[in-house]
RNA sequence: GGCUAGGUAGCUCAGCUGGUUAGAGCACGGGAUUCAUAACCCCGGGGUCGCGGGUUCGAUUCCCGCCCUAGCCA
């Protein structure tokens, strides 16, 4: 028995998991499942990474804590997951005590060891705002092409790469005002001294060779020292020793790995070196996406090797997921969150249709929608769930039982003997030769099927024993299959397990068929796909408009607030016009004062500045927001509601926010600069 | 801009180190069947293997250039 240790990328707190996490999140549970199958130890972990200037601005833009902000998206995370059918055996979080105490021991493990270089740096800095700015918190004009509203980094039109300070009229994303340079004394990870180890490393088997082949572009272009202190204000953990200095959230993202295992060893009694420690014998695996193979592959091993860890046996990248050919975004409303598939369609249709594509390279991979709708409506019900439904009826008709031997059972041997290479193709990632070789195995179940006609045979009652053989061949044929299937449908195998009434445990429960037994009543499996209920997949709806925006989280409010505005919560409105919009007068509002209402338990009495004048309004927000929370905040509000008469006083307009169902309440902000009295439209 | 990967039937993809009429599934057309969730079975049409050169007896497969797509550039 093998001992392993597996882990995916941990998802950003930052909003909800989309189809690229739930694409990895599937791959490696497959691969996890698919050992625990070999009867292999097999362990998944996994954590929301939660640190780090975008997390803390967005918890400052939605009035709340960064620790409040990081449990309702924890809450999502682990739900959504579950739903997937994603079996992690720690689903943890970076902002805990055992990230902070492991990620400490390291760091001073280091510092001890000489690996910690200390060096002045001249940044961007808001001095209204008084933070540091990351390069992407500062936008202006590309000094090149002079592209407007250009990143800090590089230019998205001319592709030039600069620092913020090169920038033409630059500002500040988070205040608006022009950034001014500043020093700061920064602590670096000392990557040079690891890069013998590092070159070992990478062509010891732990990387795919095109893997290890990108990599030697960096080695040649020289390792250069790893910056991973960054100044407060930081969401993140003080480094000891260092007050006002944070560990930059790359530092500790991968080490909540190692953060999920030790929670995991304390709650269950395990022995947490046998997976980490230098002399670990256990494997460790990370399923990551080919965008932070870098972080993964040079900072990641180096780092453990320099504390005194293991390091990965294998690092397994994939190429990113496009939808109907095009790159995930929300304006084309190829943007899917994964709670929105699991609102309309069965977790296992994603999973088959994933694995049926996924191999072990980093090419991209393209949801195609009617492919999708094809594929598992025609492999997993057309053919492999219809040689069992198709057998069921004869079965039961004669009693229930199956014959007590196969008819052919050179053709069960050919079925079964192929589990050592189904194992084999999982492990090396390579499912979509599985999933072809299973589904090309369905097909001659169903030729044998139609070629012995039992349909036939049952229309001569004394051949009534043929029919059970035949339907007991396909059962059985059925079974191995439904087997190969169970790491990509868990829970399908679960409910084939029941009919056939022994559950599916192991690769090897295959080797000898199941004669004789007595079957349970057959109930579907799986139902067809609609493609109507798919295509709405990607039509913008409220749900897509109201989908959280990634880093950084501010830019993209404002965008989101018109949609949210306009459309109603869940089903789609009918339309209206521009000119019907317009009629609706909605302003930036500051709130000037906030309380509470007695005798009201939902509602908030705000007093908001318009522009023009202040307000009472009446909102609804009591279960979300505490009155400290909102003063000085600013709100979107129908400015032209005709005012209404309320038990507790007279509303002069209404506070948008956002909400869906059981998820909370969520006000809408505009984005930094604006002022009270702006018009929205 | 540099680098990496990819461009094969309508769609999604296989094609190892160059070699007989380039494959599969889906979709489509025809036939058969009715046990099965209009499922299954048989037959068929359909591709200048991104474009242009080159090496070779012979290239989708090797080399060069170009075009297009995606990603990376800490």
């Amino acid at each position: 028995m093998r001992r392993i240790l597996v882990t995916s990328a941990l998802p950003y707190a930052n909003g909800p998991l989309h189809f690229g996490h739930i694409l990895e999140a599937v791959q490696t549970d497959i691969w996890a499942r698919s050992l625990r199958l070999a009867g292999h130890e097999c362990i998944y972990v996994c954590a929301d990474d939660t640190h780090g200037t975008p997390m803390m601005l967005k918890a400052q833009a939605e009035g709340v804590t960064p620790e409040e902000l990081i449990a309702g998206v924890e809450a999502e995370h682990r739900s959504t997951y579950r739903d997937f059918m994603v079996e992690h055996a720690q689903f943890h979080s970076t902002h805990s005590a055992e990230n902070r105490e492991m990620t400490e021991k390291i760091y001073l493990t280091l510092e001890k060891a000489g690996y910690i270089a200390k060096r002045t740096i001249r940044q961007a800095y808001d001095a209204q705002a008084q933070m540091f700015l990351p390069d992407r918190y500062v936008k202006g004009t590309c000094p090149r092409c002079a592209a407007k509203d250009q990143y800090g980094d590089s230019c998205e039109s001319c592709g030039a790469t600069y620092t913020p300070s090169e920038l033409i009229d630059a500002v500040s994303v988070v205040s608006g005002t022009p950034p001014v340079e500043r020093d700061s004394e920064h602590l670096f990870f000392r990557l040079d001294a690891f890069e013998a180890m590092l070159r070992e490393w990478t062509r010891s088997g732990a990387l795919h060779p095109s893997v290890a082949n990108k990599l030697d572009e960096w080695f040649n272009a020289g390792l250069r020292d790893w910056d991973i202190s960054r100044d407060a204000p930081y969401f993140g953990f003080e480094i000891p020793g260092h007050p006002g200095k944070y560990f930059y959230v790359w530092l500790d993202a991968p080490i909540g790995y190692m953060g999920a295992s030790l929670a995991l060893a304390r709650r269950e009694g395990l022995d947490f070196d046998a997976w980490w420690g230098a002399a670990s014998t256990a494997e460790l695996h990370h399923f990551i996406g080919k965008d932070i193979l870098y972080f993964h592959t040079l900072f990641w091993p180096a780092v453990l090797t320099g504390a005194g860890y293991r390091r990965p046996t294998q690092v397994h990248a994939h190429g990113f997921l496009t939808v109907n050919g095009q790159k995930m975004s929300k304006s084309r409303g190829t943007f899917i969150t994964g709670r929105r598939y699991l609102d309309r369609l069965p977790p296992e249709a994603l999973r088959y249709y994933f694995a049926a594509k996924l191999d072990a390279g980093i090419d991209d991979m393209d949801l195609s929608l009617d492919d999708f709708v094809n594929r598992f409506n025609s492999d997993v019900v057309g053919k492999l769930v219809n040689i069992a439904s198709r057998c069921a009826g004869f079965i039961a008709r004669g009693g229930g039982t199956l014959a007590a031997q196969l008819p052919e059972p050179a053709l069960y041997e050919e079925f079964s003997t192929q589990r050592a290479r189904i194992a084999a193709l999982y492990e090396a990632r390579d499912f979509a030769t599985a999933i072809r070789e299973i589904a090309a195995l369905a097909d001659r179940a169903n030729q044998y099927i139609d070629a012995q006609k039992p349909w036939n045979l049952a229309k001569d009652p004394a051949r009534a024993a043929d029919v059970s053989a035949v339907c007991t061949q396909g059962i059985n044929l059925f079974r191995v299959l439904i087997t190969y299937l169970a790491p990509v449908l868990p829970a399908m195998a679960e409910n084939a397990g029941r009919f056939l009434g022994q559950p599916i445990r192991h690769w090897d429960d295959v080797a000898a068929p199941l004669l004789g037994t007595t079957l349970a009543t057959y109930e579907p499996l799986a139902t067809r796909l609609d493609p109507k209920v798919v295509a709405t997949l990607i039509e913008p709806d409220a749900d897509a408009a109201a989908a959280p925006a990634p880093a950084p989280a501010k830019a993209a409010a404002t965008k989101a607030a018109i949609p949210a505005a306009a459309a109603t919560p869940s089903a789609a409105a009918a339309e209206i016009t521009v000119d019907e919009f317009a009629r609706i007068e909605l302003r930036v509002a500051r709130v000037v004062a906030a309380e509470y209402v007695e005798g009201a338990d939902k509602l908030l009495k705000l007093t908001v500045d318009v522009g023009t004048e202040q307000r009472t309004v009446f909102a609804g927000i009591r279960s979300a927001y505490t009155p400290e929370q909102l003063v000085d905040r600013h709100v979107l509000v129908v400015a032209n509601l005709k005012p209404r008469k309320m038990r507790f006083g007279l509303s002069q307009g209404m506070v948008l926010a956002a909400s869906g169902d059981g998820t909370g309440v969520f006000l809408v902000a505009p984005d930094s600069g604006a002022v009270a009295g702006m018009r929205v439209q």
